[in-house]
DNA sequence: ATAAGTGTATTAAGAGAATTAATACACTTA
DNA sequence: TAAGTGTATTAATTCTCTTAATACACTTAT
């Protein structure tokens, strides 16, 4: 389902939670979909069962699943998460823009990076 | 000289890199321009000489000072890490450019940004 | 020459967070 | 009833950051 990388210095939930985060943000993981068990997902990733759960208290946190007590946990809905999503991710990217401004980076670059990443089209 | 942030999760040493790298790229601190000792700006912040002497060699490394024996630690000439600090800043900027997109960010809503933080100008 | 100031290196110890480990509990489903 | 779910607790371990105390080679000013 996910791989870890161990050369990234950040906790291991840390890790988990983004990428399973990335996978509910690209539909890979549908609403209502059921997520792997905690003890399943740890013994995938051969880590504690301790560490996946702290990673899926943080995503239920954020909204981005929710927990049936007894079954298990699910994806939540989009509405839960996306705008929360943008937010977040949005003031990051305001910071790096501010950065690369700082540090040289003209504006018709940035834009033409946009271009290069949206598409030419209006969406 | 800087001014750390408690809040901050982050360790002590890169947050020093981080500000003197900041104050380097604003020209700040200019050229040629002598930095505070290592043991001067721990005294400083209230913090060990270790710490600093960390954040010295990491900022080195990166081209943003260079040393002479017995003397000090002085800001390296632009050419030495302006390069190099734009390749970092994009690539973030692009990783988070497309985090943006998978978020459901507009294309419309990132170009003004840009024009917000950068003017309206050509530059 | 001497003293003070520079960066650098080393070794040890402390503190805090992440992680592992071993259980236990309440709940649901087959 | 048994197996599978999330959750909670407590302890020990591991790792990084940080502090601490020195030491060394070098430069500058006295």
């Amino acid at each position: 389902m996910i791989v870890l990388d161990y050369r990234d210095k950040r906790p291991i939930y840390e890790q988990v939670v983004e990428k399973l985060e990335r996978l509910v943000v690209n539909g890979i993981l549908a609403t209502g979909e059921k997520m792997p068990s905690v003890r399943s997902l740890a013994m995938e990733l051969s880590v504690n069962p301790n560490t996946i759960q702290r990673a899926y208290a943080q995503l239920e946190q954020e909204g981005y699943l929710y927990t049936v007590s007894g079954r298990g946990s699910f994806v939540a809905p989009e509405r839960e998460w996306r705008e929360n999503k943008q937010v977040e991710v949005l003031q990051g990217w305001q910071d790096l823009t501010r950065q690369a401004k700082e540090a040289g980076v003209s504006k018709e670059l940035l834009q033409r990076r946009i271009r290069e990443i949206y598409g030419e089209g209006s969406q």
